[in-house]
DNA sequence: TTTTCTGCAAACGGTTTGCATCGCT
DNA sequence: AGCGATGCAAACCGTTTGCAGAAAA
């Protein structure tokens, strides 16, 4: 269970478990079921729903808790936006939509020894990868040819 | 010559040749010159050394043609933070440093026919990409270890 | 009981906007 | 002369921080 899954990471960051990251804890897990992925503020909407008095900065610290141990990624669009979306695997590979925002988890081959072979020509360790194609869906194209 | 075609991406944004965009011509190609990527304060400095009344909002008014014409790259970062550099190509793939920011262009062969088929499934079109490895310099390392 | 987390509200920092003025064309 | 660009300052907005009280361990 996703809901489980959380909690760990919470945990294995030395996080006490209490109400308010319960709350996150089935929020995101909705969110991880539908596939969907969000702003700080959606969850933040979402969470008042349950309890209007939980604080924007206890998000903040959860969401950044969650962002460390892998459990969620950063999406960062050329706007200066971003939004976040459970994690599948270690390294982010999309396709999203710069209009509406969308986003697909895409699975590309990418060349991986490259990569290494990269790094040691310029003295870098490799840490992590970050790829993105940038396109328009379907239903944005559809919205802009003025059928919308 | 870079200054020129600062310039010319300018005029083909329609926009006048004025003196605050003359100095910001000046600063970029400069920093093209030596292929230091910037923050949109490091180069407010510089440029106000040149004209210590050009406002931010210029500046930031600028910025924003430039990267629409291409001409300019933004990097986000993990941490929210975001750096441009003058563009070479298209399409975004380096190389940065997590820690200090420093980065490298690469030049890495990506599986450019697997995207477009990639588009063609998702019902996307694809209209760009950004590839980045994120690792740690040997500087970095270096000062990590506490050699610094 | 001790330590950590929470909620609130205020501070913050980067970015944008409104507006009178300036300066290209 | 006319219209867009500029500089300034204030507004903005997402995020972070300080702190007193509340909850976990």
């Amino acid at each position: 269970m996703i809901v489980e899954r959380i909690r760990a990471a919470f945990q294995q960051a030395g996080q006490k478990n209490t109400r308010p990251r319960r709350l996150i804890a089935e929020c995101l897990a909705e969110r991880a079921a539908s596939g969907m992925d969000f702003s700080i503020d959606d969850l933040w909407q979402a969470l008042r729903q349950h309890d209007p008095h939980l604080g924007r900065a206890t998000l903040y610290r959860s969401i950044e808790i969650l962002v460390q141990e892998g459990f969620l990624d950063r999406i960062d669009f050329a706007d200066g936006t971003h939004r976040y979306h459970v994690c599948v695997g270690r390294d982010h590979r999309h396709l999203t939509c710069i209009q509406c925002h969308c986003f697909i988890e895409v699975h590309v081959d990418l060349p991986l020894e490259q990569f290494t072979s990269i790094g040691t020509q310029a003295n870098f360790t490799i840490e992590g990868l970050s790829f993105t194609l940038f396109g328009r869906c379907a239903n944005c194209r559809l919205q802009e040819n003025g059928y919308a």
